[in-house]
DNA sequence: CCCTGTGAAGCAGTTCACAGCG
DNA sequence: CGCTGTGAACTGCTTCACAGGG
């Protein structure tokens, strides 16, 4: 119903979670789910699906449920995967090579197209086809091949650094790996994926002793 | 004030950030730190790192600030890094290999101590050290070693079965790369990490032509 | 009659603003 | 006088509950 543009936060990042619920639905042959199966495979309740989805100005169908074919397309309008965004790695250590064999991302319409590092022992290597460049032809890389994502994935010290080249460079979005609170300017989204933070924070909830509570509500992630 | 165990979930993921903080601030040799200079290093408002850090039951010091190591010590307390937790990794394609090679974890109290996999190309391989045993093995693995967490670096499909096996096995808490909604007993809290997921969301923000706004403040991240 | 779409209530997290202590 | 600690206001998200369309 509101416009695009105006779809809170964290509908936002339920929207990728309902994709790939709807595409194993489609998958399965099934051609419309209801609120409650989708919120059943996305792991939430059946109210929060229908509220997200009614931001999407998507139509259900009362009495039946969501074309899933449809509802997909809308989801896919909105998160912007009708084109392919091509994507840079900054940093070819261990989590840099991982990242760049790793076929998750050309399957979701994010082809890795180029590979930095600043190393010479690095620049010139080819990682799964591709040849690494160096930090310091990165605009050049970036324009060529039309980058628009940046995926940060260096030691914290040399974040920043990266980080202001990306946008100098003209990416559009940044995904960062590194520990370290990264000054952009407002036009530039960025999420930030921290692994040792992740840990830290399983840490608080770890100790909670279970008191009784073996009942229904499972917790799901 | 409240005790630890009230923190509220926006506060208890911000406290691995201000650890950081802390550290870096206490390497510069600086013993004493305001809420406005924490909450620069942190990237977010002072009046939410007092708020947040009112939860743990601190007293800063009014007119001067807060004590960096002994916040450090609290937060410390608060996350459970009082002693280390032990870590396996289940599934050992790339992702799961770089995991196992990133030295991220060992340094923040999370030694990888096994890695597991169910293909026979990969158990009996030594990476990083470490002897990659079989996922039938897993219970025993975990207690011999006295895991307590376990990351999940499998292909979405064998997710929930891993969980299961963790779960049985006795681990406290699991952090999971796959994409999968895992059913696991709320007595086990689960992290997920999800790249595509990451690289979907920003697909939502990045179209924001900006308008004007180059003012003032950034948005850190 | 089933399932969506949505106002309204309820709850959690953030920000404000200031009293009070060192 | 500076900076913390915190009630109170506010904002945004979630959940409820039901009207209404197919």
């Amino acid at each position: 119903m509101a416009d695009v543009r105006d779809i809170p936060d964290a509908t936002v990042s339920r929207l990728p979670v309902y994709r790939r619920s709807l595409v194993q639905i489609i998958s399965t042959g099934e051609s419309t789910i209801s609120s409650a199966d989708l919120a059943d495979l996305a792991g939430v309740n059946a109210a929060k699906v229908r509220k997200d989805l009614s931001y999407l100005g998507t139509y259900g169908v009362r009495g039946v449920g969501y074309d899933a074919e449809l509802l997909l397309a809308q989801i896919d309008g909105v998160l912007g995967l009708g084109t392919e965004a091509p994507v840079v790695i900054v940093g070819m250590g261990n989590l840099g090579q991982a990242l760049a064999h790793y076929g998750g991302f050309q399957s979701k319409g994010f082809p890795i197209v180029a590979l930095v590092d600043s190393s010479m022992d690095k620049v010139g290597q080819v990682i799964d086809g591709i040849v690494v460049s160096h930090l310091d032809d990165l605009e050049h890389t970036v324009r060529e091949r039309e980058i628009s994502v940046g995926i940060i994935a260096t030691p914290g010290g040399a974040a920043q650094e990266v980080s202001n080249a990306l946008v100098a460079a003209g990416v559009r979005s940044i995904l960062t790996f590194a520990p370290t609170i990264l000054q952009v300017p407002d036009s530039v989204p960025v999420r930030k994926v921290d692994l040792a933070t992740e840990l830290q924070i399983l840490g608080y909830y770890r100790h909670r002793e279970v008191t009784e509570t073996t009942d229904s509500t499972d917790r799901t992630a």
